[in-house]
DNA sequence: ACAAAAGTGTTGTTACTACACCCATGG
DNA sequence: CCATGGGTGTAGTAACAACACTTTTGT
């Protein structure tokens, strides 16, 4: 941004897309590559940006031209690299996002993509795991602190498949009665009024819950001190 | 990252730093920009990178160059924005970080360059006013759940010193004794047993403290839920 | 009637906050 | 000895977690 008029090294810029999902367990869209180098191993979906392109429109584009994902319901940066590369090879600068896509959407994929369970990777390329983990660590943050799970779920859930979704990513057995309290005091979930019909087992049928809002909003803004103005703020 | 042999459109990767430091107020560095655009405006600093450069490094290197800021304590990357440029202009690839340095440690400025109360900010270059309060934010939450605060303040100090660096980020009045509680339970802080002489007009002399740890560290991981593991657990 | 699933009420516990009180120093 | 600044102890409160109990369904 220093727009001086001195010449400067030329790179490439690309997007790389985690994107996520919730069916049974975490899960998240790779491609099998078929020409070398890595062919065979599995790849984060993305590519180049065009020259002036928004990098979060590039991400949009790559995710919808590519893999046919377009119910992406949160798209988030994670980070950027600068690769290491000798005078022969192509220099990239790398920018790496985080996308959520909720249950119910089932995108049509392209037969080189499919969803692989977090837990059990497929041999990765380009030491892609690293990122991956960056952004299961990110997304575990967000559930806890903000409404994020909105992304992951479809519009209209039950409590126990909410905490079904917060289980999978946290890795953590979660109560769904103790969820649905802490949601609805921080003004994150709404009931609906409408209920589910119970199971083939019977069972009491369960309420059906609504996140308010269906963009990211933060629900608990400075996690540790709530004032902390103390006595000093009396003088 | 995904090699493929398609030619791509070719950008000048860029980085920018805020610099914040902690004196009576918070306070971010800028330079004065004496060519056009932008002339007279105030600026990050920063600059392109080199070839193969990592980003992290570019930006040391162009803090130290270029504003002489050598003691930079914690150095975090915040975004990355591709800008929307015409068919003549530069396609800058401009990647923002959160620099920050310790009380103490005053660095020679160039005399196009001087610390700014990010209260009242001169005429900034660019709209990088956003770049800065998005940097503000990304430390107040940082104070918040981690031991960021090591990274502006002095190796030794006393809870007053601390509280107010923490007043000055958070806008908040911050109780010493209440911050002191909190951050010794977490094991953020340690008391060094040293006392400091007390001051002109008297008065108990003030404990020294210092941090457990010189880098980042989490100290409050998942903010909401404790274990949340509930009564479905036993089954 | 009984099992299964889900929601409600209550209690225990933790930890942040406030405040009253005590300690150490300089003038 | 008193003002000033700093630390300690303790009580109030909010919120999370656990658990017993009730509600509502299917078989």
């Amino acid at each position: 941004m220093p727009v001086t008029t001195q010449r400067s090294e030329q790179a490439s810029p690309v997007v790389n897309c985690v994107v996520l999902r919730v069916t049974s367990g975490l899960e998240v869209l790779l491609w099998q590559r078929r020409k070398a180098p890595e062919a065979g191993a599995w790849a984060l979906p993305g590519g180049f940006v065009d020259r002036g392109e928004p990098l979060e429109a590039a991400a949009r584009r790559h995710l919808l031209e590519k893999v046919g994902v377009a119910g992406v319901a949160h798209l988030e940066q994670l980070n950027t690299t600068s690769n290491a590369c000798g005078p022969g090879d192509a220099w990239l600068i790398d920018t790496l996002y985080l996308a959520l896509v909720p249950q119910g959407s089932e995108p049509r994929l392209p037969p080189d993509t499919s969803w692989h369970p977090v837990q059990e990777l497929p041999p990765v390329a380009f030491g892609h795991e690293s990122a991956i983990g960056l952004a299961h660590q990110r997304l575990s943050g967000k559930l806890s602190y903000s409404n994020a799970a909105f992304a992951l779920m479809p519009e209209r859930f039950t409590l126990r498949e909410l905490a079904d979704v917060y289980a999978a990513v946290l890795g953590t057995r979660v109560a769904p009665t103790h969820l649905g309290r802490v949601l609805t005091r921080d003004g994150v979930l709404e009931a609906t009024g409408e209920q589910r019909s119970a199971g083939r087992n019977g069972g009491r049928p369960a309420d059906e819950y609504a996140f308010q809002h269906e963009e990211l909003v933060i629900s608990r803004p400075l996690a540790a001190f709530r004032t902390l103005v103390g006595p000093a703020a009396r003088r």
